[in-house]
DNA sequence: TAAGATGATTGATTTGAATCAATAATATGT
DNA sequence: ACATATTATTGATTCAAATCAATCATCTTA
């Protein structure tokens, strides 16, 4: 448990364990069977894991580290999500569909990712009994929590996600730089440094 | 087939075929049986179809007429989905964790509704021998549809997603009142009035 | 079909965020 | 640890859309 190889596995298991529970109750030993055909990939700081116009081949979660999903739009960027431990992240419709991704991933700090290749998951899903149960499960949550994020910015103002999403993740000011976060809740990094006022002066 | 019933019937069963084909191939006698546990259902013209706080218990596709799906947010609306046939149209999260729905539905013209009930589904799903797997498949096209929608959202500026509606979706203007086409948009009636004039200059 | 209600258009004004710009703070690499 | 690059802050200005307001068009229904 020194060996830090092994301790990333032991946590890739927890985690792996934790989402898989969500959805199905499963024994030690599948969960151990299904992460037999994962593999644990590792990346520098601000490497890129997916290019845009390449195809995911990967269903992938982070294990430790942080990535940023965006799109370039004229000369711009756009950050989609800022993925932490536990978070899964990947282009979704990229893999799905097995066609080019329209979004980048870029890791902000050193990362592992936990990662399932399209054709064994694919293999799994028909090869388990509950394989199909559990891809859909997975992509009922998937669904709902998309649904959630559209239902937030529909019924919040600009302001009102600015203070949830600090007090919320206080602990990621500290570790993205603000321009991303800026990026991610649709304002210029010059608004977002304004809006902390607003933080400080409720104190 | 110059029964109105009928052709109703006859125009759901075109729907719900090439709805399911796209996901899997199946004989007409395998639609048919699916359709089994279908209901129609009829509304007036402003009729609430679900109302916030309710739980929808139907999957659901319009089969004619239209249906807005919107939010009430500080004693206003945000339309989220203007539906016309062909389309699904229901509370998805309310369907899928049985739960209070957030948004409402409600008619704009004589509708009629194909769905099939929460506790009927999940009966086929675990009947057929492919029904898991069609609910995944289902389930992923969804996901599919509306990270594209979102992506779109994050690429595209008001006014490049005002020229693709109003060009793409040119019935609707005659169809919908045109308050609920700049709520879709996410803009205010004056400024979709206005912009109309860039469509005009453009012939 | 006439009256009232609802929706659309157009103009004038306000407002909030983007942009532009300059400086300060922080991070990065050698 | 230093020099350079990147990021954050703050102020001044611009701009686009919201708001306010009045009129016109249209739908509804009695």
């Amino acid at each position: 448990m020194n060996n830090p190889i092994q301790k990333v596995t032991t946590r890739s298991l927890e985690f792996i364990t934790e989402y898989l529970q969500r959805y199905m109750q499963m024994t030690k030993d599948e969960v151990e069977l299904l992460l037999q055909y994962c593999e644990l990939r590792y990346f520098d700081k601000k490497e890129i894991i997916l290019k845009e116009g390449e195809t995911d081949n990967y269903f992938s979660m982070v294990v430790s580290g942080l990535v940023r999903k965006y799109i370039r739009v004229k000369k711009n960027e756009v950050i989609l999500q800022l993925a932490t431990e536990g978070h899964m992240v990947h282009s979704e419709t990229s893999f799905l569909t097995r066609t080019p991704s329209l979004v980048e991933l870029e890791t902000l700090e050193p990362t592992t990712i936990l990662s399932i290749r399209y054709d064994l998951m694919q293999e799994a899903l028909a090869k388990y009994p509950n394989g199909e149960r559990l891809g859909r499960l997975i992509l009922t949550r998937m669904y709902i929590k998309k649904d959630e994020r559209k239902h937030d910015r529909a019924a919040k103002t600009m302001k009102e996600r600015f203070l949830e999403y600090v007090t919320n993740h206080p602990h990621m000011l500290q570790r993205v730089p603000q321009k991303y976060l800026a990026s991610y809740l649709n304002i210029k990094p010059e608004t977002f440094s304004r809006l902390k006022h607003l933080v400080k002066e409720k104190k």
